[in-house]
DNA sequence: TGTTATGCATAACCTTTACTTATGAATAAT
DNA sequence: ATTATTCATAAGTAAAGGTTATGCATAACA
C-alpha cells in the first residue's frame, strides 16, 4: 500500500523543486524529507528526482507522479474543509424525530429558529407516536426527538421542554357542552376517539381513566388529530386534544373545549436522546436552542405562550434593526 | 494536516461496518484499528462512529466523510498502478537525442525496434548536432543520445555502436570523378560543403584536413544533409557524408562516390548518456535494445549491414509465423 | 435460559517509522 | 577565493503505530 505520508512530502518536495524549501512547508527539517523521499523511491523502484550539485529536478516519472499527486492533494484540502465544516455547524444533517400532532403544531417554530442560527444544517424530520420515536432514536435513526414523556427507557435521557394542556373536545351542539365541569364518568358513556396506542396522548388518556376507575368506550383509534377533529366536529364523539392543536378551531366555533373537574390536565413535552451517546455537533446545537427557547426564567409553559414570546423577540429584533437603519441614515 | 494513514484506517472500518474486518484487510490487529480511528476521531472532534454492544454504525459525519473517503483512495489505487506501470516499462516517456543524420537514416530503426518491445512508451525525439545533444543530456533534456563521439566529456558514457563510412561525394560530372584515389590535397583546392560546427563529421573532417595539414575551402556549412547533397549534385562543389545518406542517390547514379587514398574513412556512431546518473527504465531499455542490436558476435558495423540483419530476423520471425499457422490449420 | 461466540475497548509493552541535530560535500553566488 | 546554499549522511531520539493478552457487552445458539 501506498504510504500517504511519503507520497506527501515527495509532492511538496515536487512542487518546490527544493528539499529545503519542502521541509519549511511541511514544518520538518531537511534530513527528513531527504529521508521520506528515499524511502518512497524505493518503495516504487523509481528514481523520481535527478539532482545536480546543489539543485533537484523531477524526472518523467517523477513528473507522471507529480501530476497525480496534486490531485490527491488538492482533494485532502478539501476533506480538511469539511471537517472543519461538520464540526462548525456550516454543514450537516440533523436528524429530528416528533409525534405527528408536534410537528403540525410547535416543529415550524423550533426548526425555524434552528435554521436561524444554522442555515446550512440539512434536516430530516421523521414523524411518528412517540414509541416510534423513542424506536426510531435506539435504532440510531434519529438523533432527538421531541415527544410527550410516555414511559421511561433506561436508555433515554427526557429534558423537559413544555407542558401542553389538553381539552376535552365536543361539538358545538353536544350535549356534554352545558355542563360547567365534566367528570371522567361523563365521558365513559360517550363514544370515544382516541390518539393511536404508543402516542402520549394516549398514555395520559389512559391513565387517566384508569385513575378514575372508568373504562372509555372507545370509537374509534386513530394517529390523525385532523382525522379526530372532524369526527367530534360531526358529533361522532368526543376527543382529548392538546389546546394548541384545536387553538384555532375554538376561536372560530367550529368546536368546544369543555373544562375537567379538577385541576386542568397537561401532557409534558420533553426533547428526548441517547443517554450513552454523544450527540453530533447539530443535535447538540438543536437541544442548546431548545433550551434556549424555555428560556432561563420562565417555567414550563405551552407552547402557545412560547410563541408569543419568539413572536415578541422577534418583534424587538425587527424594530432594532429598523433602529439601526435609521441611525445609519443619519 | 490530515493524517491520511488515519484516514485510511477509518475508510477500511466505514467500509465494512466493522473494525475486526478492517483489520483483516489491512493486515493489522483489531486493536490497532480501535486505536487509529480513536486518533482520528480525537483530529477531527468528532464522533464518526456509532457504537451500541458489538456492532458499529456510521454517524452522519461518518458517512460525509466516508463519501470523500472512497473518492481518494480510488485514486490512490490508480496511483498504485501507474508506479507498477512505469516500473513495467507499461508507461513513461523515451527522451532521445540524436544528430539530424543520424535521426533521418538510422533512428527509425531504432526505434521501430524499440516500439515492438515496449510499445507504451512514449517517444520524445530530439535533434541537432552531437554537441547540441550532449549539452541537451547534461541539462536533462534527454537520456539518451546516439551520436558521433565528437569529443569526451567527464560526465558522460560513450557505448560504441556502429562505424559509419564516410565517403566523399561528387557531382557526376565532377573532374575528381575520374581519379582512381583522391588525396586531401585534391580536396583542399575544390569548394567544400561542410556540416555545421559541433556536428561529428565535422569534427572529423577537420581533423582529418589537420592531420593531412591542409586546409579546406569552405564554400558554406549547414546542417541540413539533404542541402548539402543538393548542392553537390549541381556540382558547387564537394563534402563528406555518412555513405547510408546517400546510399540511394549513388544507387541511383544522381551522386558519385570517390574512393580517398588510403584506408577508409569510419565515423564512431556512440550511445551516450550520464554517467553519473541512473537511467530511467525506458532509458535503461533502450540502451539494452540498442546493444541487443550490435550483437553479440558481430563487430562493429555500418548501419547497413544492421538492416539487413534485421530486415533477415524480421523475414525470419514471418516466416516462422505462417509456419506455426499453416501447423494449427491442419 | 444458560452457554458460547463475536466484536470492540483497554492496558502494557514493543517495533518501526519518522524526526532531530550535527556535520560533510558539492556547487552556486558573491 | 570566500561565503552561502543545498542535499546527503550519521547517530540518536521521539512519536507513531503496532502487538498480545484480556475484559466486557451482547448477539447467537443449543
Amino acid at each position: 500500500m501506498l504510504n500517504l505520508n511519503q507520497f506527501r512530502v515527495f509532492y511538496y518536495a515536487a512542487k518546490n523543486l527544493s528539499f529545503t524549501a519542502a521541509a519549511s512547508e511541511l514544518f520538518i527539517s531537511q534530513p527528513a524529507v531527504t529521508a521520506q523521499i528515499k524511502s518512497f523511491e524505493e518503495y516504487c523502484s523509481l528514481k523520481l528526482f535527478k539532482k545536480r550539485g546543489r539543485h533537484i529536478y523531477l524526472t518523467d516519472e517523477g513528473r507522471s507522479l507529480y501530476d497525480y499527486a496534486t490531485r490527491i492533494f488538492k482533494y485532502e484540502k478539501e476533506i480538511e474543509n469539511i471537517i472543519d465544516d461538520l464540526r462548525e455547524l456550516k454543514r450537516g444533517i440533523l436528524s429530528l424525530g416528533t409525534s405527528k400532532a408536534y410537528a403540525r403544531y410547535f416543529m415550524p417554530l423550533m426548526i425555524s429558529t434552528f435554521r436561524k442560527n444554522y442555515p446550512n444544517i440539512k434536516i430530516h424530520l421523521n414523524e411518528g407516536s412517540s414509541l416510534d420515536m423513542i424506536f426510531s432514536l435506539l435504532d440510531f435513526k434519529i438523533e432527538v426527538a421531541v415527544i410527550a414523556r410516555t414511559e421511561e427507557h433506561p436508555g433515554l435521557h427526557f429534558l423537559p421542554f413544555s407542558r401542553e394542556e389538553m381539552v376535552v373536545i365536543v361539538s358545538n351542539d353536544h350535549h356534554l357542552r352545558r355542563k360547567k365541569a365534566i367528570t371522567f364518568k361523563d365521558l365513559a358513556s360517550e363514544p370515544f376517539i382516541m390518539k393511536e396506542k404508543g402516542s402520549g396522548t394516549r398514555k395520559l388518556v389512559d391513565e387517566l381513566f384508569e385513575a378514575e376507575q372508568c373504562t372509555p368506550e372507545i370509537l374509534m383509534e386513530t394517529s390523525n388529530t385532523e382525522f379526530i377533529k372532524q369526527l367530534v366536529q360531526r358529533g361522532e364523539g368526543v376527543a382529548f386534544v392538546v389546546r394548541e392543536a384545536v387553538a384555532a378551531e375554538l376561536e372560530e366555533k367550529k368546536l368546544a373545549a369543555v373544562p375537567l373537574k379538577g385541576s386542568k390536565v397537561y401532557l409534558d413535552v420533553n426533547i428526548a436522546y441517547l443517554k450513552d451517546q454523544v450527540l453530533s455537533p447539530p443535535a447538540r446545537a438543536f437541544v442548546d436552542t431548545l433550551i434556549g427557547l424555555k428560556s432561563d426564567d420562565m417555567h414550563p409553559m405551552g407552547i402557545g405562550l412560547m410563541m408569543a414570546k419568539i413572536l415578541a423577540q422577534r418583534k424587538e429584533a425587527q424594530r432594532l434593526k429598523l433602529k439601526i437603519q435609521e441611525a445609519r441614515e443619519q
